[in-house]
DNA sequence: TCTTGACATGTTATAGTATAACATACATAG
DNA sequence: CTATGTATGTTATACTATAACATGTCAAGA
C-alpha cells in the first residue's frame, strides 16, 4: 500500500510536476492519483468499469502520453477487445470526467495528475524524452481569458501545449 | 489597389482580431496580408511559388482554418496535383516560413494575419461559425513561459487554442 | 554550351488516427 | 421477470498524414 501516510491529498507528490522529468517513486503518483480517480468517479456517479480503470492504469504507468492505438494493443493483450473503439470510447470517459486529458500536438492521452481538483493545466512536453507534464497555468489561463474577453470571445474549453526539452534532457545536452 | 492609403503597417485593419467575427472589407485583409507575405518571403529568400501562393490565398478567403483535403480539393479543381502531398507540402512551407498556423484542435489550417511581426498567438475558435481569431497573446506566451520556466523547461515551440463562441454567435444565443 | 546539383512538383502507395452503425451483454428499476 | 438504459464488442469506413520514388525546372559552375 503506497503513501499510506497521508489519506487525501499528497502535497509534493503526484501534484509536483516537474517530479515529470525527474526521479522519483512514481508508484507514489500512480497510487494516489488512482485512488482520487476512484473517488471522484464514485461522487461523480460515472462508473469506473473495467477496461476504464485499466486505460488510466496504462496511461498511469509512467508521465508519457500514449495513443489510441497504444493503448489498445495493451488491452487486447489483456482479453479486452481489440477494435479501435475499446480504446476510444474508454479514452473519452475519461477525458469527459476529467480523469484524462488529450494532446492535441501529439494525438495521444494522458493521465489527468489532478483528478478532482479545479486546474487549468498546461502541457509541457518534452521533444527528447517524451515526457509529459501537468504545469499549473492558471495565470496562463488567466491571461488567455483576459485576451479573448477583449474581443467579446467566451472560452469554453482551451488546450495549451509546449514543446521542448525538460531539464534532464537539456541538461544532457540534446 | 486595395488599401492604397497606405503603404506598409495597417493599424485597425488586417491587424484588428476581431474583425475576424465581424463584418468588414475582407478584401482588405485578404489583400493586405498577401502583399506582406510576398514582402516577407521575398526577404526571406524563399520561394512564394504558383501553388504556395495559391494555397495562401485558399486560406486568406475567409477567416477560417481549412483541412488539407479542402485545400487539395481546391488545389486540383484549379490544375494542380491532385495528391495529398501536394497540399501538405505547400501547407508545411507556409508554417514553416511563417506565413500559416496550424490549429490543431481542428487538423487545419489558417493563414497568418500577421507575416513577418513577432507575435505569439493565441487562437480563438468560434465552435457556431468556425471563425478563427489569431489573437494577440504576448501575455499569454509570458505567463506560459514563467510556468515553464519554474519546472526548468524550455520551450521550443507552442500552441495555445480556445474554442467558444464569438461575439457575433454568443448575440444570436446559439 | 553543357553539365550538374538543388529544389519544386507530381504520383503511387501506405501508415496512422478517428468515428458511424449495428449487435450483444449486463445491470438495475419497475 | 421484463423493460430500459448503459456498456462493450465488432464491422466497416472515413479522415489525416507521410514515405518513397519519378519527373521537371532553373541557375551556378566547368
Ligand atoms: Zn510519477
Ligand atoms: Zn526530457
Ligand atoms: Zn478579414
Ligand atoms: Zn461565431
Amino acid at each position: 500500500m503506497p503513501h499510506a501516510h497521508h489519506s487525501d491529498a499528497c502535497p509534493g507528490c503526484a501534484a509536483a510536476p516537474q517530479a515529470a522529468f525527474a526521479r522519483h517513486d512514481h508508484s507514489h503518483c500512480s497510487g494516489d492519483v488512482l485512488a482520487r480517480a476512484e473517488a471522484l468517479a464514485a461522487e461523480q456517479g460515472v462508473k469506473l468499469t473495467p477496461v476504464r480503470r485499466r486505460v488510466l492504469e496504462i496511461l498511469l504507468e509512467e508521465h508519457r502520453a500514449l495513443g489510441a492505438y497504444d493503448v489498445l494493443q495493451r488491452l487486447a493483450g489483456e482479453g479486452f477487445g481489440n477494435q479501435p473503439p475499446v480504446a476510444y470510447r474508454a479514452l473519452d470517459f475519461l477525458v469527459e470526467n476529467g480523469l484524462a486529458h488529450r494532446i492535441r500536438r501529439l494525438n495521444a492521452f494522458a493521465a489527468c495528475m489532478h483528478p478532482g481538483e479545479a486546474h487549468a493545466p498546461a502541457f509541457l512536453i518534452c521533444r527528447a524524452c517524451n515526457h509529459v507534464a501537468e504545469a499549473p497555468a492558471a495565470p496562463v489561463r488567466e491571461a488567455l481569458d483576459h485576451a479573448a474577453a477583449a474581443l467579446g470571445f467566451a472560452i469554453e474549453r482551451s488546450n495549451i501545449e509546449a514543446l521542448g526539452l525538460c531539464p534532464a534532457c537539456r541538461g544532457a545536452g540534446a
